[in-house]
DNA sequence: CATGAATGAGCCTTCATTCAT
DNA sequence: AATGAATGAAGGCTCATTCAT
């Protein structure tokens, strides 16, 4: 897991190119290799040495995201309260979806180009399956979910979101409410017909 | 609303063209008009003539599949059991987005090509906003949730069971178990915190 | 000589492409069969029956003011004073060319598609070289300009007033102030240098 | 006015691409892109970077000959004598565009793609205008021409060449032959009627 | 390491012309 | 005669990727 370190330039330039792809997929331009180096003052092949692939630069982008959520997972584990842990956790998980458009496509795409995406992800999905377990095992939770649907459906709820329309501002407010309902839905008694 | 009925081999070409697209729509592959020519064994011009653009093609793919819910829509009202009847209509678009590849991109779409296709939506969209009226009426759903949301949602669910990846054959298993999770939260009292 | 009369139907679709290609040609549009066609609500096949190409629909229109041109040709022989005939004659042909923008391509081209408008360029063509015969042996025009050259210099003079450009209804005056420069150059002494 | 000087293959490319455009210009062949880039064993991406447009191309194609002119004009200046200095310059630019089919629709073009062109053209009118005035003033010349009709009237008088036909070998003798006669006009008082 | 010129497959679109109805 | 659907060559342009400098 031990990468040689960057180079000073060379480390200031993979942060360039980054900032500028954060900026392409915040204004939801499609992420060329080539804009983006342009953009960023540098050489096409620069940019190519670093990220061999659009992807592999989305993931790049979408990185301190994962891991902000990552971190949380494992903080959610401290929490005692096992359903409240679980619903803060899918509430930031929600939240980043919405906020944040790097994180749909890396989240939904079966593979992954950079190792260090693949852990991540795993690390938030494994929180979120620890997080279910517990709240199934206190009995707040119906036990015909499995921990593999959790980012799933968030993914789902952010989906929504989208296509629901309106202006950015109302998003986080559609997606509490749509989440709300789903936990409602996740609390509740096994299907009774 | 007449619409001059085409020529007997315009009409038979029409048909060709759809075919093909749905073919290409079932196996994932994007819709480019000059390989649905090459494909139906037409020239480009022909495709062109009668789909100006790959979203009027998919339009016309997605068509049938919304006439049978628009149409299921309808008879949904006839169900006396207000519950009831929107799990059914709510089950059956569900089942349709994740059956049918063309329905997604053309439910999302913010903006038609084929007036058909607006009005279609139209009328599967104000099903279910009278299903959940009625519904919301005779106290079986939260009050928190608009008719704006139904479609939404479901599209989420399907773009959920989509993420969660599994075989085709599970799609449906995965989708049901997705709605009915909503449906439970759906059903419950508004939130009570 | 004698053409076959079109039937009476035949001849108004007749009428109504030629209608319709002059407005396109005064809009500046480029004749396009098939646009003409559904301008005029007719079908492209009936276009291609009287039209076999854009250049003989644009030679159709531009019959009309070659006949005029003709005819004033054949009058400005009548005229007893040989300079103010050809002037006469050549103000004439430069203002047809540059209010009527169908001429200057016909005038142009090396051949015709019609029979009937290289009869009327000829008589055009003859008109002139008459007229500069006989002012030339009034001693009232140089000796080394050739009746081959009155054609070409009105276009040549149309094309200097579209280069310069200005509003459509400056071009007259434009015209008139260049034609007068060369009817002074043709009408002096030969060069005698 | 600093430009960038381009890489040595770059350069190379550069030249190849203008020389190949120039045959075709030569050859009376409008210019395609990817017909040049194929013609110059290039790639088409190559053309089109260098070249945004065919107007582009033509410009650089146009460039040497606009920059002799107006180089010629700046020397023209030096001449004493204002109406032989007029009387050089036209036979020169005339001269050009009669032999140089680049220019024609370079010049004639309202807006120009390349600035280096407009500063050239620019260069070429001033110089006419100049020249014009000086001849104006020292009597030589009729007051009733403007000098932004220099351009237009050589224009003119290539396009009449080009109408009159013949073979190229004849075109600069008839050239010479209407400009003759137009500076006869010219030179002439005002028209005295 | 950085650069950015070159590449060319691949997609899109138009339009003159033909020909079955 | 009239119609207009079909054709497909032709041309335009983009962009991911390579590689000489």
């Amino acid at each position: 897991m031990t990468t040689t370190p960057l180079r000073k330039d060379a480390a200031r330039n993979w942060d360039r190119i980054v900032a500028v792809a954060r900026t392409l997929v915040d204004e939801g331009t499609p992420l060329q290799l080539n804009d983006v180096a342009r953009r960023a003052g540098l050489g096409v092949g620069t940019v190519y040495r670093h990220f061999a692939t659009p992807e592999a630069l989305l993931e790049a982008v979408a990185t301190p995201c994962l891991e902000a959520l990552a971190a949380h997972g494992e903080r959610a584990l401290a929490d005692a309260d096992p359903w409240r842990a679980l619903e803060t956790f899918l509430t930031r998980t929600v939240e980043a979806q919405v906020t944040d458009a790097s994180l749909a496509p890396v989240t939904a795409a079966a593979t992954d180009t950079v190792p260090r995406t693949t852990e991540l992800k795993n690390a938030v999905w494994e929180a979120g399956a620890v997080l279910l377990d517990r709240a199934r095992r206190s009995g707040a939770v119906r036990p015909d979910l499995a921990s593999a649907d959790l980012v799933p459906l968030m993914c789902g709820i952010a989906y929504a979101v989208q296509v629901r329309g309106r202006a950015p501002a109302d998003r986080i407010e559609t997606a509490h409410r749509y989440l709300a309902t789903l936990l409602e839905g996740l609390r509740a008694a096994p299907p009774t017909r």
